[in-house]
DNA sequence: AAGTGTTGCTAACGTGTGTTAGTTGTTTTA
DNA sequence: TAAAACAACTAACACACGTTAGCAACACTT
């Protein structure tokens, strides 16, 4: 009879919780079966149903877990006495590093979590608009004081943190360059833009 | 008995086609059924067949439509006499106003398209492969005369074109700013950078 | 070694899916 | 106005899906 293998302090419903971020981003959501979750864990189908509840339930633990790390992300940079444009890189160097590191579960987080069902589905929304708040406020500030461009601070938010989902390409080209020249180089047009000076 | 209502140059497919990309955007693929985009244009499920070969027909013709509209750009751009930042302007303002006035065949053919079934999937993605070769070659141009900073031109690109897909939440937002701020911002932001020199 | 909870299995249910067949109604053509 | 072409309908099929019930095998405690 074929266990799902655990290692110490991972137990077996992290175990699908994983391996679910992998297929949900390689398939999408809805194209990805419990009958196909269940072949990559190397077990039947309904075996699953004794670690975890429902698939939804899948979603709402890697959306839920990626929200909460960028939260705290941005709580913790708020209180940091240093520059706005300082804090905006620090923020953008954590989302990039989170999206080369965990890759498959910030992925799934931003791309599929319109299959997430009420009440999770308008909470993680608020959750989402209330981020991007905080983040165009760090901007507006770095505005007023000078460091910043006169821009729409909500359209540079978005550009960001669009851009940084573009991360998934990079992960799935041949000739990739490394992690750390992808960073900076994302840092240095994000932040400088590309005119050459 | 309902029928498909057309104006003149506009047939019943297109009908299909147009209300099949919103449904899809807001749902996607996999999650929209024919039942939905039936009722979406007033109809039974099984009188689409009288106009469409199957579902992924759908997708195909929205995926290629907007994949040839941006080939056809960039040929045009590639042979114009204009420097390489005027050409990565003007590529970018093009996917900037196809994103705010095509919004939903845009979206479907950016977000989607994995769901194309082969010979289709390889063809898009070779498409696509070239298309930001075509991208990053402009831009490693404007690197050699010294136009633009000393970055990884891949890198760009995928910021750039994903950093155009947030536009997305535009769409979505309550507060709108106008589709030329929305533009202008973008292009600053992307081009010229975020700090205030 | 016995007992107990855990984790797996097989079988199956109910539902929703894309799609086809066959028919009826409507529009266009001759 | 009759015939031909088109576009809608109802009914149904075959299949894949998420999930449950009931039972068997394993692992750990005492």
């Amino acid at each position: 009879m074929a266990r799902i293998k655990t290692e110490k302090n991972i137990s077996r419903k992290d175990v699908i919780v994983t391996k679910a971020a992998a297929l949900f981003r390689e398939k999408g959501f809805k194209a990805a079966s419990m009958r196909d979750l269940a072949e990559a864990v190397g077990v039947e189908a309904a075996s699953l149903y004794n670690h975890i509840k429902s698939k939804t339930e899948l979603l709402h633990e890697l959306c839920f877990s990626v929200a909460n790390r960028f939260l705290h992300k941005i709580d913790e940079i708020e209180t940091e006495q240093i520059s706005s444009i300082q804090k905006v890189e620090k923020l953008l160097r954590f989302h990039i590093n989170e999206m080369i590191n965990h890759y498959e579960e910030v992925y799934v987080s931003d791309r599929e979590w319109k299959h997430l069902a009420d009440p999770y589905l308008s909470n993680f929304q608020n959750q989402r608009r209330i981020y991007r708040k905080r983040f165009a406020a760090i901007i507006e500030t770095g505005i007023r004081n000078k460091e910043i461009k006169k821009i729409d601070a909500p359209t540079a938010v978005l550009i960001m943190l669009h851009a940084i989902s573009g991360i998934e390409s990079w992960h799935r080209s041949t000739q990739k360059i490394s992690a750390e020249e992808l960073e900076e180089n994302m840092i240095t047009i994000l932040v400088g833009g590309l005119i050459h000076r």
